[in-house]
Parts: structure tokens; C-alpha cells; sequence
DNA sequence: ATAACTTATAGTATATTTGACTACAATACT
DNA sequence: AGTATTGTAGTCAAATATACTATAAGTTAT
């Protein structure tokens, strides 16, 4: 691919093998009844027809890298007004089979029953998987998948950013089966609740489920407020 | 900017404004005396010519980005065999004054001594620079900087990038030393041997220390392929 | 109403890790 | 040979984590 470019030596424009074309690719996360799910997106044209991958696209030439991300997710699934993070930018000069493609990865953790997905633009399909039901996925997607997954456990562990896959009051069994479905490890309720409830990290809402058949649990939710206090001093958060 | 590219629905070459041009930009940190020093070079041609930055040029078509990267980091101030670590892709429309380019970031921390700087290809001056002593940058180098900055004291206490302040090969308490140093605490020869061995993070060399007026102690080096590998198992390094 | 079942929560006993400390081994210098 | 310096092994008690048991509080079926 030769490309045309500015050149930063003399500032005219020059053919050269050193232009790129960059794109977006987002990995989101979704949390349902225990299960970790992504958000993938069938192609309903080109070369990739009938192929599920990660919502991506290319950036235009005007917006920034950020608002490009914003706008790819909802032009292909309709969600919008999120907090896409910057994951890692993907450049293996053989990840696109049709030239030099460097893509930007963003990611993303919310909760499932906050947004309607409806399919858009190029794609023809967008739907929810549970991450053991992801097969192969085109380019790097899977690679980029994976490197999103990762990258999710390192930073639950780290900081309570997990909360946000939970519904705003939840019990101490949710939260566990959260970090278990995430982190892919089993826990025992007894300890997971003793070390959790030690942090003083949730709040005591005082209230039990409902129309349960079961013992209804207590009802907690996290506060912001008292992690910005106790990571002020000096708290760790470590599950 | 008008650029060709290959257009994914059609798999044809079109016109558009969706092409980007991509550079890297690395931010060295140097450790000396005590001081955070960043390793910054002076154009000696082009339209940024007699001005200061970060060294950053083009990533070539054939080349992942980690390789560009570290060809860049060499053509420009000499270094070589350094792990660079991704840092951010900065995309602003209105960044660089001669046309859309988003630039991908990667940083590193290495100890000044190990390194030879010398200036080449478009650099005519490369120099380490004090924090507190860094003015006027070209294009959005400033920004990249204070970002990598914040970056880096976060990360330092979560990964084991501190090891590369060190020669090489290093004994326990050299590295001992260094985290008390860093971390501004005193730490406890037998348990920090113990806690550090435990983690199987760093590689026994069977060799010693030479000519050193005391008992040789064992040398060890770190090995980042060790780190990957215990990283993609969930590991946590905290010291 | 009561037995069976599910889930929440409390408690306990054992293993593992941590922190403070002691002892001693190896080497080089005087 | 004696002394100084640093490396390495080990001990012991306290703290923490882990595995497990027991029981309480609801729901549902009979």
C-alpha cells in the first residue's frame, strides 16, 4: 500500500510505504444472571459478510480517537453515553488480510439491562455471548478479545470497577458470582463475604430482596463516596 | 487529506477522508542522582527544525509497532534492546499542525548509565532533560509527557518496572535497596529475600558478585518473559 | 401444617503467610 | 588471625486465608 503523505521534513506531500489506516475496535462487556458476556456485531456487507467480530470501524478524518470509539459503538449497536476506556492500539502488519490496518482497541464494563442493542449501519446483527460461546471472530478479534479479558482481571482486582456490571443493590452471593464468572475461579460464600464486608466498602442499604423463593438476601450497593475516602488513605483493593 | 485506501465492503482502492497517518512517539525516563530525567531531541530538519520533543517518527508499512517503536528509539538517539511498553494512542484532530496524525505513545524507564545517547537521522541533538527543567514541547509532546508521567507513578508500584533501574544482573539487596529508596520505607533482609524469591519472578544466574570486598552474593536478572507469562495467569505483583 | 428444599449467615479448625528477630556463613581488608 | 561487611538460613508468634460445618430464614410441595 503506498500511500500519499505530509512529509514532516519539507512539508510537501510525498508517495511513501509508511501510511497506515487506523480503525476502532471495541470490546464491551455485559453481565447477565452470573454470566460474562460481549457484545459482537455481524457483518451485513464486504468481504467479512456474514462474520461476527468486535463493533469496529474506521475514524474519520475530523474527531478525535475517543469520540471516533463513541460513535463506531453506536452506528453499529445503538449504545451510546458510555465511558469507553482506551484499551491498546493492535498493529501486526498482517492483522487485516487486505492491507496495513492499525486498529485502536476500547473497552468497556456495563450493565446489560441498561441498554438496548439494535443492530446499525454495516452491520446486520448485534448480539450478546457469553465468553465461552465465542467462536472465531474476524482479523485479531479474538486476540483483541482475549487481551481485553486480561486486562478486565488485572484491573477488577485492582479496583472495584466490577461494581459497575451489578444492578445498583445487590447481595454479597451477586457480587461473588461476579468475580467468580469474571476472574473464572470458584469462592467460598462464607469467606468471600467475611473478607468483602471487612473492606467497609458497601453500604448496609437494609433492606432484602423480593419475591425470592428463597431466604431473601440483604441489599447493599457500593459507594463511590467511601472508596474515594479510603483510597485517599491509602486503602487496597484486592479481591 | 484525501488518502486511498481499501475499502472494506468492496475490497476495492477509493478515496476518502478516513485515513489517518500514525507515528510513535516514546517517552524514556532516565533515573540519576536521585533525579527523573526524560530523554527528549531536537529536530535538525522539517518544519518542527531547532525545536524539542519526544523522539517519535513514522511507523513503516511492514513493521508491527513495537518493532517501529524501538527503530524509531534508535534512529533517533542511539538506544537499542530496550522493552518499550505501550502506553496511549493520542488522537486529536488539531494535534499535529500539517495534518490529521494519531500518534501511539510507548514509554520506558532504564537507568542512564547502561546507555549510550547519540543523536542520528533527523535528530540533531538528543539530551537528557530534568523534569522540573522541560519547556515548550512540539506538537502535543508536553500533554504525552505529563500523561506518561501520572502513568508511571501509579504503575510503579504494580509492576515490576523498577527492575529496570537496575544493572542487568543485580543481587537481592541491590534490589532491596532500590524499593527502599523508592518507596521511602525500610525493608527486612531475610523476609524481603523470602517474599521476592517466592514470586519465581526473577532468574538464578549461579553467578556472584566478583571483586567486592565481602562475602559474593548471588546474581539474578529479571526476566520479562517470566513476567508475561505469570501476568497471563493472574499473577499480582505487590511488594 | 409440616417436611423438604434453597439460600443466607455464623462459627470453627487448620493451613499458610507475614513480620520481627537470631544466628551464622562467606569473603576481603588490616 | 582478627575484624568488618554482606549474604543466607532458620525460628517463632501473630495475622490471615482457606476449607469446612452448622444453623437460620425463608419458599414450595404435600
Amino acid at each position: 500500500m503506498v500511500k500519499k503523505f505530509i512529509d514532516e521534513e519539507s512539508g510537501k506531500i510525498v508517495e511513501k510505504k509508511v501510511m497506515n489506516a487506523i480503525t476502532i475496535d471495541c470490546v464491551i462487556f455485559g453481565f447477565d444472571q452470573g454470566k460474562l458476556e460481549v457484545l459482537l456485531v455481524e457483518h451485513g456487507t464486504g468481504i467479512s459478510k456474514g462474520k461476527w467480530g468486535l463493533p469496529g470501524g474506521w475514524i474519520k478524518e475530523d474527531e478525535s480517537i475517543d469520540r471516533a470509539a463513541n460513535r463506531v459503538l453506536r452506528e453499529l449497536t445503538g449504545i451510546e453515553d458510555l465511558y469507553l476506556e482506551q484499551l491498546k492500539a493492535f498493529g501486526d502488519p498482517n492483522r487485516f488480510p487486505l492491507g496495513r490496518v492499525i486498529t485502536i482497541g476500547y473497552y468497556a464494563l456495563i450493565k446489560k439491562a441498561d441498554y438496548d442493542v439494535k443492530a446499525g449501519f454495516t452491520a446486520s446483527d448485534a448480539k450478546w455471548y457469553r465468553m465461552d460461546q465465542v467462536n472465531d471472530l474476524i482479523y485479531d478479534h479474538n486476540e483483541i478479545l482475549s487481551y481485553s479479558l486480561k486486562h478486565l482481571r488485572n484491573r477488577v482486582r485492582q479496583a472495584p470497577i466490577g461494581f459497575n456490571l451489578l444492578p445498583e443493590k445487590f447481595t454479597l452471593l451477586q457480587l461473588m458470582q461476579l468475580y467468580q464468572e469474571v476472574l473464572n475461579i470458584e469462592l467460598d460464600k462464607p469467606n468471600f463475604r467475611r473478607k468483602i464486608l471487612k473492606m467497609k466498602l458497601l453500604v448496609d442499604l437494609k433492606e432484602k430482596e423480593k419475591n425470592v423463593s428463597h431466604r431473601a438476601a440483604k441489599l447493599y450497593k457500593f459507594d463511590p463516596e467511601i472508596y474515594k475516602q479510603l483510597t485517599d488513605k491509602g486503602f487496597n483493593f484486592e479481591i
